[in-house]
DNA sequence: CAGTACCTACAGACGTGTAGGTAGACGCCC
DNA sequence: GGGCGTCTACCTACACGTCTGTAGGTACTG
């Protein structure tokens, strides 16, 4: 139907696309290439034309949100300033990148559970390395007394747990929460970053420098 | 129901065992009733002697679940008595019973982000009705003037997928964490009640006009 | 001898990846 | 600038494995 703009590029993007909104939704075994096809308006055998085969498209698809996220991660957490200034921006950057693309978040989500091979290396090589730099950031503020003493670790499963369920959720539940989409996400952030703050802030009036 | 013979009853229930294992690491499309049958050491049509279908098979490996699940949860949460105390309960109460069965906890991770019918069909029928008690209990910590002013929806949704991520995170991050199942949990349940209630508790000492 | 619990064998559907063909774009040479 | 080969992006057709569910038989038990 359209005009086959016959330019590779474009079209290995737009295969991207649809197989991160197939996978975000199905996973990994559940998706079906003649429906990522589909969605490109091309046949299917054309997809092994743009990548060898299916596990090559999941590691593409998870590649590009990956590029997008670590870099924020990791300036962000950058060792200086004020932790708490830092895990506000973190976690508002991050957030933000998800709520543009939700299908980022459900993907990562459903990758994060999937026990398939590919889906574990997709873990071992994308999200690891940010869990990682989650933790030895909450263990410096730690380190330098300015957080709560905290296992750093579970902060950081508990961080990324909460995130990845709101979009999880936002489909599952959205029979009773009735979601509006920015508007619930922006109240979220909120909750998110003050519970976040509360646990990590010492028990005293110690710390008020968040928000 | 028929006459219950002996072993059929305990054939059924090592089906549903094996069922467990299997979905919580492949999910209901990755399952493979073959491998079922092996656990059990039957062959694979027998199951269908037992259980009508794939599906039939996946409802009953979660209905036993919250059929441990549900009445601990419903008690503890009946609306009276300390709020912070029925918090504390109900989270090591579930925490325990999910520890008892790890299986338990990743099946329905897995579940909880799998938009195949039988797997939202699950959700909706067993786990929102624990969402909406838990949201209930917050918002009427809150009426009470016991809870700080936190989204409840929220809440529940950050401590379901903070309990979740401990059991999912356990296989996928053990290389890091080198984990000792029985001491980190107990880690990990501190971590998130000391969270949890710090993140319930109003500003008392703390000078935030919010009230 | 009747019912239960399990078996073997098979059908039918589905899904990935491949073989091999084609249409159009592009350079090249005379 | 028209014929000519070549490359790219996509196609049709198919091989082949895998998985669910069923048909129908059998052994044990009371």
């Amino acid at each position: 139907m359209p005009p086959t703009d016959r330019s590779a590029d474009d079209t290995r993007e737009r295969i991207i696309d649809a197989a991160q909104a197939i996978f975000a939704r199905d996973g990994f075994v559940g998706a079906k290439m003649q429906e990522i096809a589909d969605r490109v308006g091309i046949q299917r055998p054309s997809l092994f034309y743009h990548f060898k085969n299916k596990e090559a498209l999941f590691v593409a698809a998870h590649e590009q949100i990956f590029a997008k996220i670590e870099p924020v991660f990791r300036e962000s957490l950058a060792p200086n300033g004020d932790p708490f200034v830092q895990l506000d921006r973190v976690s508002r950057a991050v957030l933000a990148v998800m709520a543009e693309e939700p299908d980022f978040a459900r993907m990562v989500a459903r990758t994060s559970v999937d026990r398939h091979p590919a889906a574990v290396k997709i873990v071992r090589t994308y999200l690891q390395p940010l869990v990682d730099l989650s933790v030895a950031f909450v263990r410096d503020g730690q380190r330098r007394g300015i957080f709560a003493d905290i296992d750093p670790f579970f902060f950081t499963l508990n961080s990324w747990g909460a995130a990845l369920i709101y979009f999880i959720a936002r489909d599952l539940l959205a029979p009773i929460a009735k979601p509006n989409e920015p508007k619930d996400l922006a109240r979220f952030t909120t909750t998110l970053l003050q519970m976040g703050n509360r646990a990590l802030a010492p028990n005293e009036r110690r710390a008020q420098r968040a928000s």
